[in-house]
DNA sequence: AACGATTTTGACAATGGTTTTCATTGTGCA
DNA sequence: TGCACAATGAAAACCATTGTCAAAATCGTT
């Protein structure tokens, strides 16, 4: 029982995009996995504080994960039409967040930044349907 | 009896940080009003489609709403310690988020930033004790 | 003022993702 | 084999939020 956790992540490294615990929970059982839902959980967060995978809140407040392509610290490009991301570097960003920070005086300054837009797939979807 | 949003509205007014819902209808129930919390939840929901209030989701989940200082797009600066808020304009982040969006084809940006860190008064607080 | 139509309200139940509980099971070690 | 400890998972608990629906308030009209 090598930690389920290698499991989880494993799901999470063979898909794409962001997945709901609740999703990849399901997809476990479906490819036969026996495994509960409070494990998914307790891997999922092992593995965010770990800084292994992404983890950010859906409008609707449920908390989606995604396998970390690149190690270092990075932002998403989220197509708010079919949910394709795109990991992106944002040196621009990383230095704003810190002075606008620095500026009022703020120490130990995070940021979190997402960017939503229409991917052209779904804009050519769009302009034809 | 004026629509309690306006009553939502002016307890928001009335006040400087984020505040959930739960936290405002507490506060309205101890300064003598009648409300329920659905009315609560409807009037904050009115107010945040009519662009009169900030909504944003706390790491947890939770929403908190706040009234809004100014009329045009910016982001927060929060203190993690204790809630404290700074609204910022960011014109740099306004176009890096196009830029990054227009870069991969994606169109129709938006984009959410919110900035934490630790305010000074807080720092201090920690330093002491 | 009286009336009905429409909207707003709020107590309560339901929802649903997430977390906790706790007994069971697996693992490492002597 | 036996024991200590971490991992697991089923079910219950949590809790912010939303839905339901009947009562109350408001408006427009007479």
């Amino acid at each position: 029982m090598t930690s389920r956790r290698e499991a989880v992540r494993e799901i999470l490294a063979g898909g794409e995009g962001f997945r709901s615990a609740q999703d990849i929970y399901a997809q476990m059982r479906a490819n036969g996995a026996k495994i509960g839902l409070t494990t998914v959980y307790r891997a999922l967060q092992a593995l965010a504080d770990a800084g292994q995978i992404d983890v950010l809140r859906t409008d609707d407040g449920e908390s989606v994960y995604r396998a970390c392509a690149t190690g270092g610290h990075h932002h998403h490009l989220v197509c708010r039409r079919c949910g394709r991301t795109v990991e992106v570097a944002g040196p621009a960003v990383e230095r704003w967040a810190d002075a606008v920070g620095a500026e009022h005086g703020f120490t130990a300054i995070t940021h979190t930044v997402e960017v939503f837009g229409t991917c052209p797939s779904c804009a050519a979807l769009t302009a034809a349907g």
